[in-house]
DNA sequence: ATCATTATCTAATGATTGGTAGATATGGCT
DNA sequence: AGCCATATCTACCAATCATTAGATAATGAT
């Protein structure tokens, strides 16, 4: 009862965003209590609240901590692919690193997903950060001349080819919600397949 | 003050439906309250407990009402679809009457995609329906020949096809929550000219 | 007109919520 | 050993929640 455990804020910090991570990634940033994170990191309702605030500061802290550099082009540069030729890095092979990266970290993945989708309430915190992402992800790609093609032809059909992969991987996460069970992956591999064709893309490379 | 509007069991339900269907596509099931529903549809908060019962009423009020019988097979083979052989129907015709389906009506879509993530949780009350749904849905295309092919070396290919028709559906669907926008129809033909290819799939019919 | 049915309301309850104020104890530092 | 900063707690608050109990008024049938 008289026994106090007292830790870094860096540790605690780090505690409390998984704990927000496995319960909001189970019942979305509505579905959850603060009193729920508390009782899961083993403190007080107060305790949780002298770290994050607010319960928005939950969701700050998360985004924050885990999105800001989650599967970026640089992270691709530096850690590679087995297979991949890192002197040619490429735009497939890039979703290839993004897929495998959320495939790793299912958590993670489903966590974006559910926030994803209860941010369409425009009075949700994460509502603005949702409507700007896709405007800050292109501008961050086009950074990176490899994710673009050069021929001109090209260029048109290649936003269509990136916005079907997005559009792809959000489907087959959805599917990983409820089941039945599908390999990420090898579904992705299928896909990749069709929206970036062997030949046509080979002779590209 | 003492002018109450009474309405027949009928239509109130179907306001309450309506105004549920609403509030919930938008701020999902925990994002809402009865008051809220209750002042979309003018009545008091017990006024509309009186016809859900409980709030999980709401629920079964939205599943029974609208989503039991919402683009089957039997819809489609009655209304057919504008440029199709209402004598030869095929499995990607369906799917172009289901994708039109969900289409002409953005809101009931929205709706399905919020409450299919936010019943990822155990605990929510549409939960058991979402993790049935496939099974369901598979058993009732089985009454359908036409849906399936009837040459044996595409029967386990076609599963796959199906499978990822409707990732490629719920992926664009949560493109239609958030922006930018596209052309739903648009965008599943395209996906639709590379899981069923032209050649190979007119072979077949 | 009257009456029974019932749709709708007001009022109240207990639980839970996010958040605040102030007390307390813990661990690092000298 | 003693002190200070602060991590953590208990207690409390106002708001909101779903739900219940009971009163009231509107409608349709007689």
């Amino acid at each position: 009862m008289t026994s106090r455990t007292r830790k870094s804020p860096e540790v605690r910090r780090a505690e409390i965003t998984q704990a927000a991570a496995h319960l909001i990634s189970q019942h979305g940033y509505n579905g959850i209590s603060l009193k729920d994170v508390a009782d899961m990191v083993g403190m007080s309702q107060p305790g949780v609240l002298h770290y994050v605030g607010s319960k928005e500061g939950l969701l700050s802290l998360l985004v924050t901590d885990i999105y800001d550099a989650y599967g970026t082009p640089e992270e691709f540069l530096q850690t590679g692919l087995p297979g991949s030729d890192p002197e040619h890095p490429h735009l497939p092979a890039y979703f290839d690193y993004l897929v495998a990266h959320n495939a790793s970290q299912p958590e993670l993945t489903q966590l974006y997903t559910v926030l994803e989708t209860e941010a369409v309430a425009t009075n949700h915190p994460l509502h603005d950060y949702f409507i700007r992402r896709p405007a800050e992800v292109w501008e961050r790609y086009s950074e990176f001349p490899w994710l673009l093609p050069k021929g001109m032809e090209w260029a048109t059909d290649m936003r269509v080819r990136v916005r079907m992969s997005l559009e792809v991987m959000d489907g087959i996460q959805i599917r990983l919600l409820r089941g039945p069970k599908v390999d990420y992956i090898q579904e992705w591999d299928r896909f990749k397949a069709l929206i970036f064709p062997s030949p046509l893309w080979d002779g590209y490379r």
